[in-house]
DNA sequence: TATGAATGAGGGTTCATTCAT
DNA sequence: AATGAATGAACCCTCATTCAT
């Protein structure tokens, strides 16, 4: 299953193979419980060369996070055709992200679960991207606001809230869509669109929801 | 900081002593890097105790995801009264969802992160508390459409699929909610509310969103 | 030719184990060289609690040098008795001095060579140790100047500066004694204090020795 | 600082370039933490280099040994004239020792205490160098001791054991000078002659030192 | 003459777990 | 009900050394 075992590669060919290994151990077993031996043996290397090459368990796993989220920005980035109309745009890049997700499923691991669950070094590097991805998402809810005349006083970080839901409903999607039988990308990426697009709202024939009054603290 | 250090206690009490320490402990560490030692420290105990009521590592931290899934559950079920409409019913439970998890993060870290991110056996375990609530909200959902007298041949895969999202969204705005200086439950809660039951949609003037046709291969 | 492999000890009794084991190791391997498997093996426990109770290979080699350089100085101390000459007390402490080092082989390996040879937080623990002899020895020189009612105004770097060599040949003394067939303690202090008492110059005929004047750079 | 990186060099200069690193490195680290990497890097040339032109780590230290005991002994012959009477040869061989061994502290460290800590090849190495200087000693004295037509009938074995002494305080001498600020060569040369020539005894007044009985044991 | 690529072997350290009391 | 004493196994990392060019 490991990679063929050919000796004498260039630096740079030997680093992707490693790479390649780290991501897919890291994603099964989480980072605590990957073993250097492991990724060793799946990259068909020794262990001294992965140190040699990425210095320590630490730098590896930042190396795959860099790689990993390089990766699926751009696979968004991609999708998405900026001359389009603001939904389509974001039909697109929903749809390449879970794509992307499901056709990577331990570089998702590592980005979603492993890289969050363990100490600074590792969260702030995936919280870069979600800040891209997340900024992206805001942009994209204000201009459909334009295109559509509407909403011109929409208060900024109302927007923020919105695009955050939605991309952390993405986030849950993906999980689901690749764990659940039967569920391609595309049903996601429409369920998704549904449930932001139209809302939960339509449902209710376009009785607007407001919040009840907070609750006062007796006099 | 630790539990004060008192003799003979029944066991009832010792082993809720411990699970607090373990809670804490795999909250902050991570299930791989929570070590024994630490958490007998916190409880107070000497190791060869944890092992007497507590078996192993394993079932320590089972014994933690049922029993802060079982806490969970209970407190959103407090909040929600069931002879309200149902999308009250939705607010009280948003609310006392992030009121809990923002009380007890070292919990909804043991759930939301350290159980999904290590095998089989936690996995499952708190997959079934997310089944619950996600039955929960399915059928609020049936529920409001029906009270609304709307869509009565909404396909039932449909409307998991949207439960899906709404809980998912959820379980993200709770880390935000929890991290983000100066958001609150209530917030929170209002912001996934607005998302959810007016969509984005209504920014849009009530242009509906639909889906562009699917590619076809060249014939 | 380790302890007797005997279970159950109390911690103190094992430390000592240890201690005694490490002593051993690392006067004959030195300390990089000396491997915490093998002090294990020697004192007839595992590793583990080897570091349980010394925390590192760092410590466990201070907690030597400690435990040694005090008993070097006490063995000294014991040899000695105050109320004697001068001269009575270097000749005693002398004695003590080799009759220790050749009696405790190891441990002199590791005050002189091992605990010098590496970095700061070790050489510094044996500099306190040698300064404490050095400040002795000084002190008995200027007793005995002060007996012999000579040199009033003999300088005081001066004499820190014999006392310097004194303790120097003494060390370098050591190791000829200890490894020269036939040369006791007795002998080995015997040829020291003809040197540092009677001097070269009782052989030269009492013809004093006098510094050369020092070149002058031509002007 | 290494120096410059220059290819195509004949084989004898980079033999030099590389032991000049390896003293450099083996003197600040000590032999077993001295790296064969860091070696090779402070010398500017691979790792492969060094292996092709001196073999082993165990060969590249003795050659550093082997060369920097010639050069010191060599330094020492060089300040010595031997038509010049006894005390003045000391006087100028102590000097020129003190002088090189402050110069090449590296040097000095390799041989003092590197050579002596690790095992027999390469304390025999340094014996050898430290032979011949006792010899020099030896005959030093013995020629001084005839010059004053004195002593004639002095045993040998006394006087190996006085020229082991000062050799013994030269080496200790040698560390006090090269840490102690403002002690220069001059000075540690003088306070070794005095402590040599004159001896403590002068300060006595004459007063010659005799050892006490030995104990008996008790009839 | 010179080096980039690669590894077997071993060392320090930690951990979950048990025994005997 | 509770603990001090003890360990097998594994992990991260480094080093001296070689191969193929």
């Amino acid at each position: 299953m490991g990679a063929v075992k050919t000796k004498r590669m260039p630096r740079a060919v030997r680093e992707q193979q490693m790479l390649d290994a780290a991501v897919e151990i890291f994603g099964r077993r989480g980072y605590m419980a990957a073993s250097m031996d492991e990724i060793a043996e799946l990259a068909g290397v020794s262990k001294p060369l992965v140190y040699l090459y990425l210095n320590s368990k630490e730098d590896l796993f930042t190396a795959c996070i860099r790689r990993e989220a390089k990766a699926l920005v751009e696979a968004v980035r991609a999708g998405v055709h900026t001359d389009l109309p603001a939904d389509r745009q974001l039909w697109d890049g929903l749809q390449a992200f879970f794509a992307h997700t499901g056709q990577h499923p331990h570089a998702w691991s590592v980005l979603h679960l492993q890289a969050r669950t363990h100490g600074e070094p590792f969260a702030a590097e995936v919280a870069a991207m979600r800040a891209e991805i997340v900024a992206f998402v805001t942009q994209l809810i204000a201009v459909a606001a334009r295109e559509a005349h509407r909403a011109p006083d929409l208060p900024e970080h109302e927007v923020a809230g919105l695009a955050e839901a939605l991309v952390g409903a993405a986030e849950s999607l993906a999980a689901w869509a690749n764990t659940t039988e039967g569920v391609s990308a595309r049903q996601a990426a429409a369920t998704l669109m549904n449930f932001a697009w139209a809302g939960l709202g339509n449902l209710m024939g376009g009785r607007p929801w407001t919040a009840p009054p907070e609750p006062q603290p007796l006099t």
